[in-house]
Formats: structure tokens, sequence, C-alpha cells
RNA sequence: GCGCCCGUAGCUCAGCAGGAUAGAGCAUCGGAUUCCUAAUCCGGGGGUCGCAGGUUCGAAUCCUGCCGGGCGCACCA
């Protein structure tokens, strides 16, 4: 089976979404949604005034207006696709749009004529120091220095809310990760979708979306009978009954020697000597509910709470499965049929077998796809669909899943279910991870299912801290291999990321606490009242250029879907925080804190505050926990 | 054979819903510490963005075809 070869071959991006056995539909953790909370109060903060990009743009397409209003430009022209961006370049100013390159086609004007007449219009902005033109079209802005403090002061009063924006509009999303097979603790692998999926479900909440973080168990497939089995064979071993070496397919897992003995206790040895009908379906329960704790233990020393949990099983049973295909019948898309051998290998024990199957190819999708077995049970693909309407039943119209990029291959039918099922008013989105390369000292840690070496999720958390492995986990792409050194995630050095921004944030809160023995008020009031004008040198005003960027960011990782942005953005934040530190080394006047300037001293202590809240913040949607000191 | 993902500096990777002279870390070479944490910083060298076409004012980014790697390919999950 995919999920579980990949493991085997010493990977571990399975998420394994597989078997398992629970039985109630839903459990709800009781916890706030602190995550996901609406602030009315804040909806008129979080207009422009928060992003200046924004805020820019706006003021470039009312310059476009009033352009078109004077008979400058044709009116009506399509303004969508302007962008106001930081330019890579720094002597391309602090700002630079595309506008008239966008425009000039409608247009029918040269670009430069239209850049002209556009930088003509904002360099009489009184945020706009300069508007140049260059070719083959841009406008380049810098803003007045007075622009950027006056953002700082925003982000000042905003607080923890600085960046939350209302992208999402409140529309429902349900982020579905983790999901791993209830056969067995988590390994590393399922430790990245978790943590990925967790800290984008974080992210969509931060930019307006309504999220619910949900648990697929898997509980449903012939998996659980090999976990009944495995459990049974220990429970033989335990009471004397010699069942012999263990057989092929079973688990392993020591854990299960654990929930074996529990029967033992308290059921005694009745099941001994009787037909697998009669313990199969009991000890299938008793080793997915064990095996659930264990997760649940997982997911806890990652600091990740589901909302949602759903069982396949209950699902089944509750007949939701019925309800899904008799919605696909309405709509002619089941049919019994039979399918074409697969291409390319053959398959030894393949004959053709008429099947009711889901005319997934009128989705896009290459075959259409088995709902019921040749045995008569339903496909864990018919469980799956009718999970995915029961999500969009329930109110979800994004459907986010993150998977192991084992089950590439799943994507197209699932996709093709959803659309069929929702007529097309949820879309389904799939992240896929890749796999995760363990090493010690540069040497690759091998891992195997087979001989039980996979590596454990709360082994690597305990060696080398919540924190660093959720960092860690996010400092590649999802869809791009991660190397994860387990000696490098705790050397405390430049080249170990989360380090680098932790130090950053705990350098700050130093500069903090001699600023209270010096005498500085450095509470929240204290901080925004700071004369900002004291701001002056260069390298400070990049800094809180960088902190005015927040916001973009925010809204590409969740547009991207992608929360490692949030990683990358916050190392180049303490960059720019440590250079500048140093250079207060070199140049005593650069220091933050000043004996003969209190006033500009505190007004570097309200930028280093920005700076600190605008780390803890984006830690925060990765669910790391900033440090105040580094010992 | 088909589908999906990937291919960027010696290595590991970013590249912001197409934007200007493609960036960072590691490695390498050279510098900075009486002073807010040197667990840091500054600088040098290093590139046919796999190849070839196409769309566009503009392509690492979008499209097509090759080459190379990963994952998957009835009635498993």
């Amino acid at each position: 089976m995919p999920a579980r070869r990949l493991a085997e071959d010493g990977g571990a991006a399975g998420l394994g979404r597989d078997g398992g056995g629970g039985a109630r539909l839903y459990r709800r953790h009781d916890r706030p949604l602190c995550r996901a909370r609406t602030r009315t109060h804040l909806q008129h903060a979080l207009g422009p005034s928060m992003n200046l990009y924004e805020t820019m743009l706006e003021r470039v397409r009312e310059a476009l207006a009033r352009l078109a209003e004077r008979g400058e430009l044709p009116a009506g022209l399509d303004t969508s696709r302007i962008t106001v961006e930081p330019p890579r370049d720094p002597a391309h100013g602090q700002m630079a749009t595309n506008a008239a390159l966008v425009l000039a086609r409608q247009a029918r004007r040269r670009p430069l004529e239209i850049a002209e007449l556009l930088a003509g219009e904002l360099a009489a902005l009184p945020e706009v120091a300069s508007a140049r033109t260059a070719p083959p079209g841009f406008v380049n802005l810098v803003l007045h220095d007075d622009v950027w403090r006056r953002q700082l002061r925003t982000v000042l009063e905003l607080g923890h809310d600085y960046g939350r924006t209302d992208l999402g509009r409140r529309e429902r999303v349900n982020v579905e990760y983790c999901s791993a097979n209830p056969t067995g603790p988590l390994h590393v692998g399922h430790g990245r979708g978790t943590v990925v999926g967790d800290a984008l479900a974080n992210l969509l909440a931060f930019a307006g979306y309504q999220v619910t973080r949900e648990y697929y168990i898997n509980d449903g497939g012939g998996q659980i009978e090999a976990l009944a089995r495995s459990i049974y064979h220990r429970y033989r071993e335990l009471l004397g009954d010699d069942p012999g070496p263990l057989p092929e397919g079973l688990y392993p897992l020591e854990e299960l020697v654990a929930v074996a003995r529990t029967i033992v206790e308290e059921e005694g040895a009745r099941w001994l000597g009787q037909p697998e009908e009669a313990w199969l379906d009991h000890f299938g329960r008793r080793g997915v509910a064990a095996m659930m704790a264990l997760i649940r233990e997982d997911l806890e020393r990652l600091g990740v709470r589901h909302d949602v949990f759903t069982s396949e099983r209950a699902l089944i049973e509750a007949g939701r499965i019925e309800e899904a295909i008799a919605a696909l019948e309405a709509r002619g898309l089941v049919y019994v049929g039979t399918l074409p051998p697969p291409k390319g290998r053959p398959v030894e024990d393949w004959e053709p077998t008429p099947q009711l199957l889901f005319r997934a190819t009128a989705f896009g999708d290459d075959v259409d796809r088995p709902l019921r077995r040749s045995n008569g049970a339903w496909t864990y693909f018919a469980a799956d669909m009718a999970y995915h309407f029961d999500k969009f039943r329930r109110g979800h119209t994004t459907l986010i899943d993150v998977w192991g990029a084992d089950h590439g291959g799943y994507v197209r039918r699932m996709e093709a279910a959803v659309a069929a099922l929702t007529e097309e008013r949820a879309r389904l989105e799939v992240l896929l991870c890749q796999i995760v390369h363990l090493y010690e000292r540069g040497e690759p840690v091998r891992m195997s299912k087979r001989a039980g070496t996979l590596v454990r999720l709360r082994d690597v958390i305990e060696r080398v801290g919540r924190d660093v492995f959720r960092f860690m986990m996010l400092t590649r792409k999802n869809d791009a291999p991660l190397d994860f050194d387990l000696e490098k995630a705790v050397e405390q050095s430049r080249d170990n990321p989360v380090f680098y921004v932790q130090y950053a944030h705990a350098r700050i809160c130093s500069v903090f606490r001699h600023a209270v023995e010096m005498g500085h008020a450095v509470d929240p009031d204290s901080l925004r009242a700071a004369d900002l004008d004291r701001l002056e040198d260069p390298g400070e005003l990049e800094l809180v250029r960088l902190v005015a960027e927040w916001p973009r960011v925010v809204v590409a990782a969740a547009r991207a879907r992608e929360p490692h942005r949030i990683a990358f953005y916050l190392h180049d934040l303490a960059g720019s925080f440590h250079s500048l530190w140093t250079r207060g080394k070199e140049d005593a006047t650069l220091r933050f804190l000043l004996a003969d300037d209190p006033a500009r001293t505190q007004a570097r202590l309200a930028m280093l505050a920005a700076v600190r809240g605008v780390i803890a913040n984006g830690l925060g949607i990765m669910g790391v926990e900033p440090v105040e000191e580094l010992h």
C-alpha cells in the first residue's frame, strides 16, 4: 500500500490516510475559538491603512481615475492587474508600480507616456517624496520618512492584530491534516504534514477565514483487521498459547503488546480458542482506541488541537456513503461497468469484473473509479467521498487536505468527487508534503517500518523540542523534500534558522530589560507616545519598512497556502535586526539605548517593540513559542 | 506506457498571484568584540534558472515538446 511503502523505504512522508476503527461520528475538543475569533471593532483598522502597499495601490488607482476624468487617459480601464510592490533593487525606490505597463495596450498609448502622466499625479501626493519613471514603464516611488514612521505607529496601535486581514471574508475553510492511520503512534513523516496543516490553519484564520481543523480517522478498512490480528497474536503469546512467529503483514509494534496485556487483565482468557469472527471486531475497536490515544498524545506534544475528529467507520455506519452515492446517481454519475486492465505493468490476478463506478472522467480524471469492491465492501474512495461531501454539508466551501506525496495519484479523483457532489460549489485543494530525510550529524538515519526502526515523532520532539521541530518543518515548501538533522536542529548557531529568529526576539527582550533598568517606560502606551521623528538612520527606516511588509506576507502566504513563507520572512526580519544591532557595536550612536538621549532611545524602543511583535506574531502562526532569553 | 510533483551558485534551498542587474544559508577567502547577548555582523569570489520552442512591452515564473529525478497507476488505505 502506498502510504506504508514510502515509510518502509526509509522515508516518512506517509501521512498515511488509511484504515482504522473509532466509533462516534465527531468529537469536539473543548477549546476557545481564540484563533479564529472575529474582532468587529477591528474591522475599520483592517482597511488599507494597515497595509501601506495597498494604500498606495489605491492612490495609484485614484490618480488614474483623475487622469481619466481630465481626458488624459481613456475612461473605464481595467486596473485589476496593477500592482504596487517593493522593487528587488533598492535603487529603484521603495515602491514600484507596473500600472503604465499594464494599461498601455488598453489605453493605446506608449507605456512611458502613461508612466509620465501617472508620475506627475503621484508626485503631488502628500505621501510621496519622489515619483520617477523608468523604462520600460515603471513608476518608482520614494515615500517621505514620515509615512514609514506613521506606519510604525499603526503597528504599535494594532499590536498582535497587526497583519490580520479580511482576505478570507469569513469563508468557511476546512483543513484536514494528520489523519494518520490508527495503527500506531505518529512518526516523523506524519509530523511534517501535521505541522504544515496546523500552521496553514493558523495562517488562514489570521487572514480572515473561518477555519475548522479536522482529523479523519481511517478506521473502516481491512487495515484494522490486520491491527486486530496483530493484537490477538500478542494476546495468545501473553497467555502462553504459542502462536509462532508474527505472520507477514501484521504489525510488530511493541505498543500492541500493551494493548493485548490490557485485554488480558480486563477480560481474561475468554477469547482464546474462539473463531476469528468472535473477536476480530472487538480487538479492532480496542486497537483503534488505544492507537488513537497514542496519536492524541503525540498531537498534544506537538501542540496541535483539532476541532473535529471524524470516524470513517461511523460515517459508514450512519449510511453516509449511500447518501453520497444517491446524490451522484441523481446526476447520472454512477453506473455498473468494467474497467480496462491497468496499463503499463501487468497485474497477475487481474480479471474483468463489473463494478459500481463513479464517472470521474466527467470531471477530469483519467478513468472512472470503483465505489464497491468485488467482495461487496465499500472502497476507501467511496467512504472518503462521503466524508468530503459531509464536510461540504457542514458548511465548508473550501476543503484543504494535507497528504503525503505518496497520495498524489489520489488527488484527481477526490477533486472530481468534490466537484461532482457539490456541483462545484466547493473546491478541494490538496497539499502534498514531500518526504522528510532524517540525519544525525550528516549521516542519514535509516528507517524501516517493518524492522520497527521508524523514528517516532515523540522521540524526536523529546530530543529537539516542539518549537524546533515545528519551525524546521516550515523551512521548506511543502512539495520540496526536507532534510532534518537532529544534531543541527538544536545547534545554537546562525545556520540554524530557529535560533537565528529566536535569538533576535531574545535580544530585543534583553534590550527591554536593560531599558527598564535605565528607567524607561516600556508599556505599550508609552511606546506609542514616542517621538518617532527621532528615527533617522537609514538602517532603522529599512527595518521599519520590512515591518511594513508583514501584512503583504500574510496575504501572499495565505493565498498561496504556503505557511513556510512566514518562516522565510521572519528570517529576513531577524537578519535586518541583527545587522542593525551589530552596527551599534561599531558606532555607539547607533546603539538602541543611549544614556544621554532618552527621546531617541524611546523611539528606538518603539521600533524594537514593533519588530518583536511581528516576530512573536509570525512565530505564533507557526505554532512556535517566542523565547525571551537564550543561554 | 500514463498521470502528478520537482529540476535555480560546489551543497541545501528562496524567488513575493510575469516585472527591472536572479537572492539567502552552508562551504571557501578576508575583516569586526573595552560597550544593549560575537549564539551576531561586514565584505570578496561563485549562475547557459535542465534543454528547445511559444505567448508577452517583459518569462526562473504561463503554454507545448524533449531530457533527468521523485511519487503513484483496478476490486488497499
